[in-house]
This record gives C-alpha cells, sequence and structure tokens, in this order.
DNA sequence: CGCAAGGTTGCAATCGTTTACAAGAAAGTC
DNA sequence: GACTTTCTTGTAAACGATTGCAACCTTGCG
C-alpha cells in the first residue's frame, strides 16, 4: 500500500536501520538558502533581539514555509536540559497485574494534560515493581528530567532510595512517616471515613471490608473505616475485612466467600470502584439486593461508576486535580529542589448502592 | 577520587543561578579514571572487539560500579536515529472527549507492553482531532522514529495528508478504500455481524443499534448489522439506529429516548462496552429487565464487561494482540519502508445480557 | 636487523544546535 | 579625522557520544 525507496536489508526485527535516507531539513540548509549563518538563524527562530528585524522576519518564513522544524535532540544536548516526564506504572510481575485500573488509566489521561498544559513531554513506561531502579535509568540516561510513579505499592525503602539518588520523584500515594519522596495523592483517612459513616448513618452495622492494607493507601483507608466505627461507637467485625488485590476477580471471589461462609453482612465499602462492582455483581447473583439486603460503597469515582446498575455511592477522588498537582509538584521539585507532598481532599458521592432513590 | 572537580576551572562565575549544579557523570569521566580515552570506553561499553578483553572488562566493571549510564539524547545525535514512538490520542475538542473508554486505554497499555519488548519508549500525547499535523512534529523534530494513532475517528483525509508526508504511521481502526495510510483493526464487520446474529437468533427482532455511523469502525460494524438482518431475513428498522458518541452519556440519553417514545425493542446492540452498560442502565430504570425483555450485546470485552450485572455479552476485540499488531506494523514500516494493513479477528462472548443462566 | 602482520589505543571529525566573543559597519560626538 | 557607541552578523567552541584513520607496540619471519 506504502512505500518509498527500495534498499530492504535483512529483517531482523532487532534494530531499525536508518534506511529511509529521507535527509530532513536542518539550520545549515535554512541559513543557506537565507544567506546567512546559521548563528542568526539559530537567533532568528529564537526570536532574539540580536538580529535585525528584517533578516529575522525573512529567516521565521523561509523556515515556516519550508515547514522546518527544530532537532530537539541537538538542542537538548546542547541546552543540557530537555522537556520530558517519565511516567511511570509499576505492576506487580506475581500478580501479573495488567495496568487494568481504569482509576489509573485514568489518572495518565490527566497527567497528559497536565504535562502538555506545561509544554512537557510524556514518556510512559511501565516497570516491574520489585525493580524500580529502571526508573532511575531514565534520569541517569538523560531520557527525561523527573519521574512520576503512579501506585506506591509495596515500594516505601525502593522509593526513598531513589529520592535519596536526588532522582527527581513524584509517587502518587499515600504520605507516610520517615518519607523521603514526595507524594500527592487524596486524603484516604477521610475518604475511608466518609465511606463507613454513610454506611454507619444508613444504619449498616456489619461492614465488609474490600482491600489490601499492606498497601499504604488502602492501610489509610482501613484507618478511617475504623475510626467512623469508633465514632459511631460501633465495633467492626474483623472476619469481615477481607484483604483483596484490586484485581475484579478477587472482589467477586471475596464476596462468594462470604457469603458461602453464611458471614451476616448488611454493607460492603470496597476500595475500588471496580471491587465495588464485582462485589456487586457477586451479591446480586447470590440472590442478594443492592442496597435493601447490603448497601455497597466503591472508591474512585471512575466514570462507570454513575452509569453502573445500581449506579455505585463511592469516595470522588479528584483525577484531574490529581494530574494537575503531581506536575505542579514535579515541576517544583526541578526548579527549586525540593517540594512539600501534598493531600487532596476526597469527597461522597451518595448514589443508588447505599439507598434508594425512589 | 569522590570530589572530581578539583581544578576544575568553572570560571563561569556569571550569574548566581538558584540551582545547584549537580554534573552528571558522563564518558570522559570513567575514560580518566580508567586511564584511557573516551574511544575506547566507547568500544568497551559496546562489547566492540577492538579493545583489548582485559581492558574492556575493567571499563565495563568500573562504569558500572560508577552507575553510569549513557546519554542517551548525545548517542542518538550522534548515530542519527533513536528508539522513540510517539504514541497518539485525539481527542474531539467540540466532544469535549477525554480519553475515558477503557477500550482505548487498556489499548495504551498493550501498546506499552509491546514496545517495551522490543526496546523502544513511548512518547504519548493527546491532540486536537481537528489537527493532526501537530503529530508529525513528533518525527520532523526528531523526536520520535515513528506514529501511533489510536483511533481514527473523523480524520481519514488527515490521515492520509500525514502518510504522503512520509510519517511513518499506524492507525488503529478499520481499513477504509483510497487509504495510504497502515491500518489495524478488528474485522468490524464480522464482529457487527456476530453481534446482531446473536441477538437474532435468539428470536429478538426489533434491535436497536447504538453507534455514530460517521465513524469509520462503526460504519463497519453498522454494515455487518445490516447483513445479519438480511442473511436471516429480517428487515431492520431505521428508526432504532440512533447515533450516539462514546460517552456513555449518550447511550443512556439514545435509550431513555426510545423509550419514552413508546419504541418496541426487544434487543440492542451497542458498540462500545460502555454504551451497553449505560443502555443497560437506563433499561433497568425503566423497569425493563435485562434479558428478559431486552437483551443487549455491547462490542469491545473490556475488562469490567465481564463483572458488570448482568454481565454483558459482547464482541471480543483481542487488545493485547492489537497492541503487538501495531508495534510490528509500524516496525516493519520503518526498516522496509512498506507494511500492509491487517484486520484482527472479532470473536463473540457470550454472558448474561442476552440470555439466562440458570 | 628489516619488514610485515596483527592487535590495541588515541586523535580528531562528526551529529545539529546555541552562544560567547570578535569584528565590521553605520552613526554620533568632539 | 579620531574616537566611542550601537547594531548586526559571523566564527568557533561547546554539548556527549561514535568511529575512520593513523600510530604505536608486539611478534614472527626471512
Amino acid at each position: 500500500m506504502i512505500n518509498s525507496d527500495g534498499d530492504a536489508e535483512d529483517a531482523d526485527g532487532s534494530g531499525v536501520k536508518p534506511n529511509a535516507r529521507q535527509k530532513r531539513l536542518q539550520m545549515a540548509d535554512i541559513a543557506r538558502l537565507a544567506g546567512v549563518s546559521t548563528a542568526t538563524v539559530s537567533r532568528a527562530l529564537n526570536g532574539s533581539q540580536l538580529v535585525n528585524a528584517e533578516t529575522r522576519m525573512r529567516v521565521v518564513d523561509l523556515a515556516r514555509s519550508l515547514n522546518y522544524s527544530i532537532n530537539v535532540g541537538a538542542q537538548n544536548l546542547r541546552l543540557g536540559h530537555n522537556r520530558t516526564v517519565a511516567v511511570v506504572v509499576p505492576y506487580e510481575r506475581a500478580n501479573r497485574q495488567r495496568v487494568s485500573d481504569p482509576f489509573f488509566l485514568s489518572l495518565l489521561g490527566s497527567l497528559a494534560d497536565a504535562l502538555t498544559d506545561h509544554g512537557y513531554d510524556m514518556l510512559v513506561s511501565r516497570i516491574d515493581a520489585a525493580d524500580l531502579t529502571v526508573a532511575a535509568q531514565h534520569i541517569n540516561t538523560g531520557r527525561a528530567v523527573g519521574v512520576i510513579l503512579i501506585g506506591q505499592w509495596h515500594q516505601h525503602e525502593q522509593l526513598n532510595a531513589l529520592a535519596s539518588q536526588k532522582i527527581p520523584l513524584v509517587v502518587w500515594g499515600a504520605e507516610l512517616p520517615q518519607q523521603r519522596y514526595v507524594t500527592v495523592g487524596s486524603d484516604n483517612v477521610q475518604g475511608g471515613f466518609l465511606a463507613t459513616d454513610a454506611l454507619l448513618r444508613r444504619d449498616r452495622r456489619r461492614l465488609c471490608f474490600l482491600g489490601d492494607t499492606s498497601l499504604p493507601e488502602v492501610a489509610q483507608r482501613f484507618a478511617g473505616y475504623v475510626r467512623a466505627h469508633q465514632e459511631a461507637g460501633v465495633r467492626y467485625d474483623p472476619a469481615l475485612c477481607i484483604p483483596t488485590s484490586f484485581l475484579a476477580e478477587s472482589g467477586r471471589a471475596a464476596v462468594s466467600g462470604l457469603i458461602r461462609h453464611g458471614a451476616q453482612i448488611d454493607g460492603v465499602f470496597a476500595c475500588s470502584d471496580l471491587l465495588a462492582m464485582s462485589a456487586i455483581s457477586a451479591l446480586l447473583e447470590a440472590g442478594i439486593s443492592v442496597p435493601t439486603d447490603v448497601a455497597v460503597i466503591g472508591y474512585d469515582d471512575v466514570e462507570l461508576a454513575a452509569h453502573f446498575h445500581p449506579s455505585i455511592s463511592t469516595v470522588h477522588q479528584p483525577i484531574e486535580e490529581g494530574g494537575r498537582s503531581l506536575v505542579k509538584a514535579l515541576l517544583e521539585l526541578l526548579e527549586t529542589g525540593a517540594s512539600r507532598s501534598c493531600t487532596l481532599p476526597a469527597s461522597l458521592v451518595e448514589r443508588a448502592s447505599t439507598h434508594f432513590v425512589s
């Protein structure tokens, strides 16, 4: 369908030969055509006051008409910096955890927006959570000037180590004691509290908690869950708190397990909307109605939450603002060498899964 | 050896930059420390046979122990190529269409995997669909060697124009006549046929079609819808084919509209799972049961489809394979200057939204 | 001892920009 | 006319890597 010049060499698929001798236009060409030196072209294109206005216009017009664009690689090399940020998404190899959670993917989208707004490029890569040092390579090789890491998972120590190496690093996740890296995240304790409190207020007393509390963010949500119980003077039942990964499968499994063992529950707090959805599915399949028999609340407020049936009550995490804050923190870190972690407010969104809307 | 600057002149006491200049290790440092020239270091690190085995090992060990990594920018400049692919996600400004559709986000994830496997970096950017020429900038500036575009939307002509400029470009979408660019996509006609046929086989006769047929992929799915009707000897009702964007809101609106106007339907074919979910929501809210009264089938087979309630029958698009194929096509384009469009098979996944599972 | 062959290494040019510095021209000042 | 000042431009040295070429050091051989 499409072709250019022949000259096919071997097809070993392991590297790209610079075969397409499509000689790209460069500054020297513009200089020659405009009858000036490359220095003048460079200055003209950068709008320097050091070139005569008339010359500048001539050069700029010429460049534009030839559709010339500067080679950023060379420019970066000369300038000694670049405008690329690496966004890394760790995955747990053991879990075979692909980036499938809609929340993280949305965050990726909002980062793309925020970085673009600041004139930065976004380099995305997925790395094995067990070895985050790969992330440092992006900095050490000069490919990127900073790193944004989506999801801290279990890697607190590794992250501290990275930060100690002066890698400009901002992480989406929970703020922890003894933390040497910068985090941006929503207020998980408050979020956990709001969710649990909403259930307790509706006179639910036996609340199942779904989430893996070995993860910092989930641990904080659980702290909110506990505090809400305390403030309401209700005892919570540890048997109802089930360690659950962020995979949909495990939410379903946890709830089915509870039902099979005859556990009495009247509410579920799931640590992600994905979990909430699969929990609701499991409940409905078992003939248990939502929210009449069991009220369910999720976390994240992904787009689908509003379109599920029943629509899902959830704790809203400000995704757009999250992306912007991550970028802002990173830029501050780059400019001043320091930045403060920040916690965004979480808010409750009540929909049909916790109460009837007639 | 710790303080390397020794007699470095740093004569530029010109301005007091607030930014402490953290000098990164470079090849010259390794060379000095190893007592050889940078040429030897370069050759050693590249495993050239032109250096003595003992020297090579010494240099490599030194580099590793100092945690040195090469500056890719300089390397790329010298070598005249790089290993970065730009992945662009067009958005329709008019729609305020953010990348929220889970299918596209998943595709992004699988691209990340496939590119990493081939040793390529992935540069992600979102651009206004109305002006795709920005995508060409990634090539013209030398930032990336190729472009993968997710979603062809309405930009057939623009894409042809880009391809004519010799931009190495591969697009996820439908194969069209007069197409000068390379596409990878699933077999939308077959997919549309399978979905519709599944509904017709269950004796559904008045099938609502949800999708915007001005989009090439959707148009092909619609062609499958029409053909399935023809082969079954059933006439379809154009009044039941509602133009619908990929936003969840519009699926809900379309279905509510039909119901309000008293349209008789017993099946829905939605062009994405997101639409299917919001359609189901709208049906259930109106007291119409799924699948008893109305069977619903979606498209994409995103992860959540299996966890919705009822679980959603859908047409599976091979996301992982899609990512791999896109990358394969692009690499072929880069190596040989040509590549063929490819169509992946679509398959039917029947779940609860089209029939009872007792 | 002279010379060729083979193995290692360094010199210096190069990739495409930016920018300090010098140089030339035009204009103003005394 | 000699000098300074102000504009405008070009020369050349970076940025951090790669690599053709030449030089050096061993050996081996006649």
